[in-house]
DNA sequence: CGAAGCATTGAAATATATCAACACAAGTGG
DNA sequence: CCACTTGTGTTGATATATTTCAATGCTTCG
């Protein structure tokens, strides 16, 4: 088969790569497999002895409260990592789930553990992805901290939207997301009615549309200001065209 | 002056250095800098050039919100490094401030990334140290996204406690904390008067004193139990007493 | 001593949670 | 292809945790 190692595309769309770099990606073995939609990829408690690249599909990060309730800590998009902490911390301190189908592309800790002494470029680049982990992180407590409700719930979605173009998955202010009102409530720490009545009035403020599992932001600007989001925290890549705002600017 | 390395200290009380490392770090340029209480030691947007170990004093990570109230996303004691992800991320995501007056031991990039090709061991462990912090940021964003007022305090304390206790600046259950309320609602998310409210009931259940910028915890058992503290996310070093447990047990 | 910072209190306002029911869509098996 | 079941979205009413406002008391410190 054709098929490209899945790293390569990560490292590529932020970095130029030498022909050494290139070949010794290449030459990491990876072992792709495929977890069902709400099913478990890690616990928390486990000890991984090895990483994977979420090659397809979209993941969460989560931990269970005292109530039992689940918090999701954060979204997984194509390309990330979620858990190449467990490199060097051995036990896993949440749980990671499939949202959708997923498609991962496994690396044993041994190899990559390798691969970081001799890829001295390319471990910066993966260091720095947990670095931009753990700031997106700090974005989120302050989201569920002291953002109110419909603050919150638009800056999740302008987060989302972003890391999905910057991804190349969205067009024209739309993406897929398979995402239920019962996910976004998990992951912003509002009850699923409290949830439901903020996306209507996302709607209503003719800001977003959100249904079936697709997004489409109608007013990317109006959405920024509601969400009070700055994209700093996201750390992305500069982007080609020079406005940084996607999709439809206000009337 | 016979003062050993400060980053020596760091390393020593999780590794056994080889000599060699030894060597390696005792070279490493570093230059003492002090800062006053309340001052900002970092802002969001600034560039840094080096990183620093906090010497000694307490400090905190931040970022303010919409309302232009601030969230606290960390609290930072001695040995910690709380600015190491500026070695590979450029901008940085939010602010950081000393709460006391602080000692910092700053090096620059440049020697500090040298150290890190050189000295593998050792800068796995640096990496380690940001993945810890974000595995912090998780739990932080559980605390107020699903813990209930007194459980989100207690479990804060908690957290706290253990910590100084892993530096060896808890003694009998008791530690110097120079925090106001003000500083816990911050952390929190609660309001002020809402933390004084919570406080008080903790101190009710005769789980904790907190005045004068002192803690002391008087039913560790209990304070866990309300706090829902699973103390694994903090990834601390081993014990050495058997008991984990620190202070007083339920009568 | 006075001033400033910090802790505490009470009362009223509000954002959000909870409960319970219902509508609607999608997928399944007969 | 229909009947059925299940998951998801929606609504209304009530309950509650937490915020806000405003005032007061207590420390600490210059």
């Amino acid at each position: 088969m054709n098929t490209s190692h899945p790293l390569l595309a990560k490292f590529e769309r932020s970095l130029t790569l030498t022909g050494a770099e290139r070949d010794a990606i290449n030459v990491l073995p990876v072992r792709l497999e495929v977890v069902k939609a709400d099913q478990a990829i890690l616990r928390e408690g486990d000890r991984p002895k090895r990483s994977f690249l979420l090659v397809e599909g979209l993941a969460c990060n989560s931990k269970v409260g005292p109530n039992g309730k689940r918090q999701i800590l954060a979204f997984h998009l194509p390309e990330d990592m979620p858990d190449l902490a467990s490199l060097y911390l051995d036990l896993r301190d949440s749980d990671t789930w499939a949202m959708t189908n997923c498609t991962l592309a496994f690396v044993s800790h041994r190899d990559l553990d390798r691969f970081c002494d001799e890829q001295r470029r390319l471990s910066k680049f993966l260091w720095r992805d947990t670095l931009i982990n753990a700031s997106v992180h700090r974005e989120w407590t302050v989201n569920v901290g002291l953002r109110e409700g419909l603050a919150r719930m638009a800056h999740l979605f302008c987060e989302l939207m972003l890391r999905m173009r910057a991804l190349g998955r969205a067009k024209d202010g739309t993406c897929d997301l398979a995402l239920t009102q019962a996910d976004l409530a998990e992951a912003t720490g509002l009850s699923q009615v409290h949830t439901n009545r903020v996306i209507q009035e996302l709607r209503r403020l003719e800001l977003i549309s959100f249904a079936r599992g697709q997004l489409t932001v109608h007013d990317w600007d109006g959405l920024v200001e509601t969400a009070d989001f700055r994209a700093d925290y996201l750390h992305l890549p500069p982007v080609d065209r020079p406005e940084s705002a996607p999709g439809a600017r206000r009337a």
